[in-house]
DNA sequence: CTGTTAGCGCATTCAT
DNA sequence: ATGAATGCGCTAACAG
């Protein structure tokens, strides 16, 4: 019953040819008999063979394989990411093998060693919220593995990245709400080692500037994305003297907790309190309550994007001309979605 | 610059032995002097040394990759689902290859046809909601990958599946709205390729019947889970004579739906109309208008169980004995978890 | 047009 | 205690 898989060998055996026949016939070597040819197709059909990727792995040192790494499934940022990884990797005949860093460093490192034993033929990633040391990544140049990284991307400039732009969706964000007529805007920030964290500050006080609006530090607080934490800064924010009439949270499920701080204290929502938010969940829709706005980040096409700047990059590398290494930086326009209610 | 990968050959020449002694020193092997042993780890250890995977699975026919293949990742169902599968594949040693059939039948069939090609050890399945014929599955059994199906099974003794039995879950739906005081519950049912939508409509009966509660079929009704069929299934439920005063959904997303279209309705949730449903997603926490209770089916428990009775067939696979199969048809029992508002 | 040979990296059997 | 030889399935260089 262990039905074995058939081999070329096993072909050539059958039809009394060489293995070397056989291969160049499936391959259509134009030097191969068309009768032959048709025979060896034509058992190679009945036997339904299949070769034998690990075998072809193991010879072309390429496994056709892309890893990816990311903080974690449960985000629908990061499933629909997946998907734009997906479909690159499908027209391109790639499979894609995922690891959850959790957003935990040393589960990160973990998933990069082990994808790099793999022999992956690259690697995408969107880095944990914590991590600021990356030599895990940038160690498997010396083995050749290209490293594209999108959205949660490291703050330097020799990696290759596709992030999305916010400074214009932060910009359209605080306009929209200073055009609403709010003057204490709020920001529920995300922790400072995420370069998009400062990012945000830097549109936040340039936008409140422009408009002569007089920025007040205290409206400036962080979370690390967990609810605990986000209650807390909420409690900041409200403990104020003069709290904020709108708030912009650095995405939407830290806007949920957000909303639903602001309810448990009395306040009304989009009345007393504004939020605006980045990530534009499709549980918005189904929300009572949900943030005025959000700043769309275009997860598909961000990974989408990396995905096939790392399929140039493959192509790259057969090209010996490495000397001018270029560092793809890509950066996706974000933009305000303005949700109807 | 293009820094190859140590290989045992390479140890083997710098250190002026064979290639045996390397391999061997490496794993220990009790014939080996322990010097030559300390040296070869010693210098093994320097250059990073790493056995050559792609090399492994190619010699031992065995890829220590299990293959996924679900619906989707997007439905935080899954994504907990690839959590259970990931935990158990990590103490195995083992990679997860991921495929998304996003619910069509095709995609099902060529993803499982490329892990098949990929030489997957075994795969973990939870089909599409439309697969009625599971060849492109069971055909599987011919190159010796094992298959164990969760969550969403087929309908077939022969093969290896864990599910949940919300029998007991659907029940205590179903006597909960009873003990509310609702006496027209509405059904807002799967498509009926699910085995699922069957056995709900059944223990609906058995209950109804048992509490003396006259059954109703036009009180059941269907949606294919898209927002379009379920806003269909519940206006024929409203435009009833005697409308439900309560609907069990066959899911949580479908619950939304049905809820956002009650309250387009002008329907009080939770007052004039009432929701139990399956699955209790977290996002249920964030609505104003959540369902009253949903019946919990623990998709990490599930893929947990199932990727280890994979594992404990992969070890059967070895012991020759086969002749008396057994198909392992795990149940686990869901529960009925009641939201406190 | 087709066959022979070699080699990818490793574990293993057979020699010594 | 160590080395040499073998083979897993496949491709490609080399040889007719």
């Amino acid at each position: 019953m262990d039905n074995k898989l058939p081999t070329l060998k096993e072909i050539a055996r059958r039809l009394k040819f060489s293995v070397s026949t056989v291969s160049r016939a499936l391959h259509d070597h134009p030097s191969i008999g068309l009768r032959t040819k048709m025979q060896v197709k034509q058992l190679a059909k009945e036997l339904n063979y299949e070769p034998n990727q690990t075998a072809l792995f193991f010879k072309q040192q390429k496994t056709h394989t892309i890893g990816v790494i990311l903080p974690n499934l449960k985000e629908e940022f990061f499933s629909q990411a997946i998907n734009g990884i997906e479909d690159v990797a499908k027209i391109n005949k790639y499979s894609v093998l995922i690891g959850q860093s959790h957003d935990d460093i040393d589960q990160e490192k973990q998933i990069a060693i082990a994808m790099k034993n793999q022999r992956v033929d690259g690697l995408i990633v969107s880095i944990s919220k914590h991590t600021k040391n990356y030599d895990h990544f940038i160690s498997l140049r010396k083995y050749n593995i290209p490293v594209v990284f999108f959205d949660r991307v490291p703050d330097l400039p020799t990696v290759h990245k596709v992030a999305s732009n916010f400074n214009t969706g932060t910009k359209q964000a605080i306009e929209f709400l200073i055009t609403k007529g709010h003057r204490r805007i709020g920001v529920i920030n995300g922790p400072e080692e995420m370069k998009s964290s400062k990012e945000r500050i830097i549109t936040y006080m340039e936008v409140l500037q422009k408009k002569r609006i007089k920025i007040d530090l205290s409206l400036i607080v962080t979370t690390d994305l967990t609810q605990v934490k986000t209650f807390e800064a909420m409690k900041n924010l409200l403990d104020l003297k003069y709290p904020p009439t709108a708030i912009l949270t650095i995405n939407d499920y830290v806007a949920l907790d957000a909303i639903q701080y602001a309810r448990k204290s009395k306040l009304k929502i989009n009345k007393d309190i504004s939020f605006v938010s980045y990530a534009n969940l499709p549980i918005i829709n189904y929300l009572e309550f949900p943030p005025l706005a959000s700043v769309e980040q275009y997860p598909y096409e961000q990974a989408k994007k990396a995905t096939e700047i790392l399929f140039d990059l493959f192509n790259a590398d057969n090209i010996p001309d490495e000397e001018e290494k270029k560092y793809h930086n890509i950066l996706i326009e974000g933009q305000l979605i303005i949700h109807k209610k």
